[in-house]
DNA sequence: TATAATTATGATAATCGTTATCATAATATC
DNA sequence: GATATTATGATAACGATTATCATAATTATA
């Protein structure tokens, strides 16, 4: 967890007048310093090597209190598992994702935002956000398929 | 339901050894005649005017063979509720999503296909599919609440 | 057309990811 | 340290969807 982040997250417990407990605090840190985009199950394996005796809810309710903060965002895939996602640092993308090993990579492409931009126009929307998720097969995972 | 339409399902249930139910067969064809991207309690509400005794597995069943045999396709958006769309007569395309009445458009933009296609070569994926929705205030409820 | 075999249907239980509840433990304030 | 309030863990509840099962409808067979 950076300096930053751990002041945007103390300042939010204090200012909802939470107080300051173990567990969200280490699965705070866990997931902060996991450059992953994590299920809660995943979190909840990884917070469990630390805590032996934590909670589902535990996990979730940290993850609650990190999207709060802006630190964290919850995207909900076409799976309906929701993963969740680093904000701090990270400036808005998209995602491509390897249908076969999982691999999550994070792109941007002005040209594409552009037009999507001019997409909502040219309906009378006022743009609000979007999402776009790329699915197809990685580099590594085609070459693995090729030498089957 | 357009006479193309019932021989590809007609043809699905006779390839798999489906028999013919009646609920399943109304069901398709309210469906197919409501050009909506409906939820499966919305069709549900929609077909219960016809059997006042339909069940709800019987519309989810309904769906499966819908989709199975090409018709329809379940698209799950950021509430965690499935919609359903047509697919017969529908080119691939996108979706405008009003986040105030919930309206749908259906939208496609050959240069943002391209940059997507140019996208995943950029980063050594082989394309499968892409989801892309953009959500904002349609025009008629922009209107309503610049009025309010 | 009767009969047998098999699928369709409706009621309901089960599932899965997530959230709510509640008793107890930890923390903050005084 | 006493008091008040939040954090936590166990577990129940939730909503959307799927599975199970008994019965009804359909198809195949005779
Ligand atoms: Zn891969
Ligand atoms: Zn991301
Ligand atoms: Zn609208
Ligand atoms: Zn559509």
């Amino acid at each position: 967890m950076r300096p930053k982040e751990e002041i945007i997250l103390e300042n939010y417990i204090a200012e909802k007048g939470f107080k300051r407990g173990a567990q969200r605090k280490g699965i705070a840190e866990i997931f902060l310093s996991t450059e992953k985009h994590l299920s809660a199950e995943e979190l909840y394996a990884l917070a469990k090597k630390k805590y032996p005796s934590v909670s589902f809810a535990t996990v979730y309710r940290a993850l609650k209190v990190l999207c709060g903060c802006g630190l964290c965002r919850e995207l909900r895939f076409d799976d309906g598992v929701s993963r969740y996602e680093h904000l701090y640092g990270h400036e808005h993308h998209d995602h491509l994702i390897c249908t076969v090993c999982g691999r999550f990579v994070e792109v941007t492409d002005n040209a594409i935002e552009r037009l999507q931009t001019k997409l909502f126009k040219r309906h009378d929307f006022i743009p609000q956000r979007h999402r776009l998720d790329l699915y197809g097969i990685c580099d590594k995972c085609g070459k693995k398929r090729r030498a089957d």
